[in-house]
DNA sequence: CTGTCATATTGTACAATCGCGATCTATTTG
DNA sequence: CAAATAGATCGCGATTGTACAATATGACAG
């Protein structure tokens, strides 16, 4: 059921120089592995805050929802470049969207947003 | 001292739809762009998380310290392959690491890391 | 139903990131 | 110092992400 593979030579040979036990941290180790096998959607939502300018759109939707042409003059980007990067926000659930007529509005999707942003921002204070 | 383009036309016709002052609201929309200037250290958090095999790292490092040749076994991946990983690690500020004769231990900088992972997961749950 | 408008999608050129072998560095051991 | 060892860095092919023009879609007005 799980993965059990042995390590190369000379992983082993040093786990084996750290404990009297080796086959025991390894063991260890690879459950670390496969118990966290789903790390996808975490992934997921930290790749769709990996970038500038989908940072700038939350910074934006934190003071109020918008619409898809408010936040082309808050990236000062092309509509296509806009769209793309909503489309991306959306799918990894940060944003959630409105439709009013011909107008489509933003908005955060979920407290956590905002926390995780502030939380992204204690990690540097403290180097 | 601010960037203070006039968007495209078609944006301007639109938010002229929108509201009764649009120069106002186009003041504000780059109020947001260029008071969030930097964005780039929160930028470097999430993209160094927006990895498997980092978050899998992490999540080894959540119970315990470890050194490069554990982690190792941690990811199945070569040796130049995880020290990549830890150095970016390292530089977003999300890990530390302290030499003991040839070895490197590595451990969580920062409270703030489990936070982080824990918010991320929040956001899936409630899709 | 035709045109207009806000937004979505697609295609593509370009840039960033990834995995990993090869090589270099620092530390210990004999 | 020479060999061995844990880790760091470099270089390159392969994958993935980004910007944006062109085009498509869906809603509303006339």
């Amino acid at each position: 059921m799980s993965e059990s593979n042995t390590p190369p030579d000379d992983v082993y040979d040093a786990l084996e120089r750290l404990y009297d036990d080796p086959e025991e941290r390894i063991a260890d180790l690879q459950d670390v592995r496969s118990s966290e096998r789903d790390v996808t959607d975490r992934e997921a939502v930290f790749k769709a805050l990996g970038n500038e300018n989908r940072l700038r759109v939350l910074e934006a939707l934190r003071e109020s929802e918008c619409c898809g042409c408010e936040l082309q003059v808050v990236l000062d980007a092309p509509q296509s470049t806009v769209a793309t990067h909503l489309r991306k926000l959306r799918d990894a659930g940060l944003v959630k969207s409105r439709r009013k007529g011909k107008w489509n509005y933003y908005r955060i999707a979920d407290t956590a947003v905002f926390e995780l942003l502030d939380l992204a921002d204690a990690i540097r204070e403290d180097d």
